[in-house]
DNA sequence: GTGCGTGCAAACGGTTTGCATGCCC
DNA sequence: GGGCATGCAAACCGTTTGCACGCAC
């Protein structure tokens, strides 16, 4: 794992009294490697695969506290299950979901962004995350 | 309830060769009185304090046929809980969501939506359905 | 050594479903 | 009268949690 990603979990862990266990290193190793939309239990079955012995509850509870500190990003699709991004020093971007396959494509835009921004302060709104997600057929489905 | 939205309900019912039961009208008539983001839990004490006795798994029935043929609209705001909201002929808007109280505050923004547009054309992404949700602190959590 | 972290299995909570009965068409 | 709809309770499924043991510090 790239040592400045790992200095910053050790500086998060140890303000919050936390330790650093092999298996709350090897889930964050595991999401930087494979930067998908991440299933718990994907992440668990990966892990699983690689010999690395952590339990689902495990799972659940070291990403929640990756998303909490800023490592990850949590995406809510609305079918129940949660999923994972990597998100450290990426720059923000928003999610087409094909409702075919389940592809996820990434969109950026930054005009829409400062549409939002503008909204909440003219409503007086502090913003503090948004979700923006464009349900649809990707170019693949529709042939 | 409104003659126009019956019709349009039994037109919908028929063609799809569903019945008007009283269970039924008595969801959707609730729906267009109580223009709210509203749980199924909700709609189904609701309707009890009425005396309307529906089975909260009829409302999670009848919810779903009324999404599915556009009467309803359902919310994902990531706590695990659906909300519906009545939509029948009523202008398209968005959600701010207050992370301190719950409240949901509307919003119209047709040039994000112009722009969401652009997007989807340019990547050829054939656009069904968003969701666009501000979550941050309304005006009098920050007080 | 202390006390947080883990694994396991059970609990949770919103939602869905199988089945026998009810009622719209 | 036929067959979809309902009510009930059980099942479902992703996620959370209680508890005894383990391990980082």
């Amino acid at each position: 794992m790239d040592k400045k990603i790992l200095n910053k979990f050790k500086a998060v862990l140890k303000k919050e009294q936390l330790k650093l266990t092999k298996q709350r290193h090897a889930v964050l190793a595991n999401m930087i490697k494979s930067k998908g939309h991440r299933e718990c239990d994907e992440i668990y079955d990966q892990l699983k695969s690689n010999g690395e012995n952590v339990s689902r509850a495990t799972v659940y509870r070291t990403v929640a506290i990756l998303e909490k500190y800023g490592f990850l990003r949590k995406l809510e699709l609305g079918d129940g299950r949660a999923r994972y991004e990597y998100k450290l020093g990426l720059d923000h971007h928003d999610h087409m979901v094909c409702i075919e396959c389940g592809q996820i494509i990434e969109f950026v835009n930054s005009e829409i962004e400062l549409l939002q921004d503008k909204i909440c302060i003219d409503m007086n709104f502090k913003l503090v995350r948004h979700i923006h997600q464009l349900f649809g057929v990707c170019e693949i489905c529709q042939n």
